[in-house]
DNA sequence: GGGTGGATTCTAGCAGTGCTAGACATCCTG
DNA sequence: CAGGATGTCTAGCACTGCTAGAATCCACCC
C-alpha cells in the first residue's frame, strides 16, 4: 500500500514544480501580468482547480517562485562574494552581482521584491533562502563591526534602490555602473563608526 | 456663444479635479486594490463612462494622481533644505522630509514610485513638478561639484529603497532613522571626488 | 475479473475587473 | 418651438481570481 502512495506523491511533488517554473517561465518571458490562472493551467496541462489543490491561491504561486529566487540569488552573490579577493572588494563584487541579477531576471526579482508575497522578512519565520541572500550582505562587514546588520540593510536597500527604478525607467539604464562605483565607494572607503552616538 | 461655453469647461475642469482627489483619497484610506473605476464613478457620482472622457484608462488616473504628488513632494523638500542650516545639513534635511513624505503618504507615494504610469522620467518631457523634485536632490550638492545629478540619483535610489523596503514590510519599520543616519553620514562626510577617473 | 469507495480532476459558474458601443436625455441654438 | 449637437447612462464584452459540485479514474477487495 505505500510504494504506489510513494509514486503519487512524487507525480504530486513534480506537478507542484511545475506549476513553478511554468509561472517562471511565463513571467520571464511576457511580464506577470500575463501570468493569470488559466494561462497557467493551460501552459502545465491540467484545469485551473489543480493549482489551487497546490497552492492557496495565485499570491502563493508568486512566493514560491520569490522562495527560489532568493536561493538562486544567495549562491550568485556568495560566488560573487567568495571570487572577490581585495580586502575592500567583496561588499563591491556582491552588489555588483545583485544588480546584475535584477536587471537579468526582472521578473523573478520582482515576484522577490516588489509584488506581494506572504515571505516573511526579518523575523523568526523568515526562510532560510531569504536569511542566506541577507547573510551575503552581511559578510561582506569585518565581524568586529557591531552595525554589520545595519550596514547591510542600508546597502542591500541603496541596490535595491538602484534596481528598482532603472527597471520601471524613472532613472536612465546607461550610468549604472558609475552610480554603483559611487555608492560603494562612499559606503567602504571611510572610516567604521560614524559620527552620532 | 463663449460665457457658456467657459462656464462648461469650468465645470468639467472641477469634475476632473474631482476624480483625481477622488482616487487618491480612496487609495489613502483602503489602498490602490480598492480602487476600481466602478467605486471611483460611485464617489464622484457619475457613470463609468465619464471617467473615460476625461482620462484614458485608470494608468492615467493614477498618473494624474502621482503628478499632483510630486508637486507636494517637491515643495516639502524645498521647504526642508531651506529650513535646514549647517552646511552639511540640507541633504540630510531633505532625505528625512522624503522619507517623511513616503510614511505618511504611502498611497501617494505608490503612484509615483512604484505603479505603472504614462510619466517621463529623466527625459526632455519629464514633467516640471518631477523635475523640482529631483532638483530639491540636487541643490543639496554645491554647484562646483561637476556630478551633482549623479550624487542626487544615487542618494534618491538609496531612500527610496529604504522608504520601500520599509513599506513592503521586507526591512523592519523600527531603525529607520538610523539607517538613515549611517546613509547620510557615508555621503556627506566625505571628500568630494572619490577615487576613479 | 468486476464492483465499489475514495481520491482526483474537470466543467461550469460566481462576483468582480477595465473598458466601450449604442441608446437615451439634455440643453443651446436658429 | 423644432433641430441638432453635447453630454450621460445602460448594458454588455472579454477578462480576472477563485470554487461548488458533477464526473472520472483507479487502487483495492472479494
Amino acid at each position: 500500500m505505500s510504494a504506489i502512495h510513494e509514486r503519487r506523491e512524487r507525480e504530486r511533488a513534480n506537478r507542484h514544480q511545475l506549476i513553478i517554473t511554468a509561472a517562471r517561465e511565463l513571467a520571464e518571458t511576457e511580464g506577470w501580468e500575463a501570468v493569470t490562472t488559466r494561462r497557467l493551467a493551460e501552459r502545465v496541462e491540467y484545469s485551473q482547480p489543480v493549482l489551487y489543490s497546490h497552492f492557496n491561491g495565485k499570491e502563493a504561486i508568486v512566493s514560491a517562485v520569490a522562495l527560489d529566487g532568493f536561493d538562486e540569488l544567495a549562491t550568485h552573490l556568495r560566488r560573487a562574494r567568495q571570487t572577490a579577493t581585495h580586502p575592500e572588494q567583496p561588499l563591491r563584487a556582491v552588489c555588483r552581482a545583485y544588480l546584475e541579477f535584477a536587471t537579468e531576471r526582472p521578473a523573478l526579482y520582482q515576484a522577490m521584491f516588489v509584488l506581494p508575497t506572504n515571505l516573511k522578512f526579518a523575523s523568526t519565520e523568515t526562510p532560510p533562502p531569504l536569511r542566506a541572500a541577507f547573510t551575503e550582505f552581511v559578510d561582506c562587514f569585518p565581524p568586529t563591526n557591531t552595525r554589520r546588520e545595519l550596514f547591510a540593510e542600508v546597502t542591500w536597500s541603496a541596490v535595491h534602490g538602484l534596481a528598482v527604478l532603472s527597471d520601471s525607467g524613472r532613472i536612465p539604464q546607461a550610468g549604472q555602473e558609475e552610480r554603483l562605483d559611487f555608492l560603494i565607494t562612499r559606503i567602504v572607503d571611510t572610516p567604521n563608526e560614524p559620527t552620532t552616538p
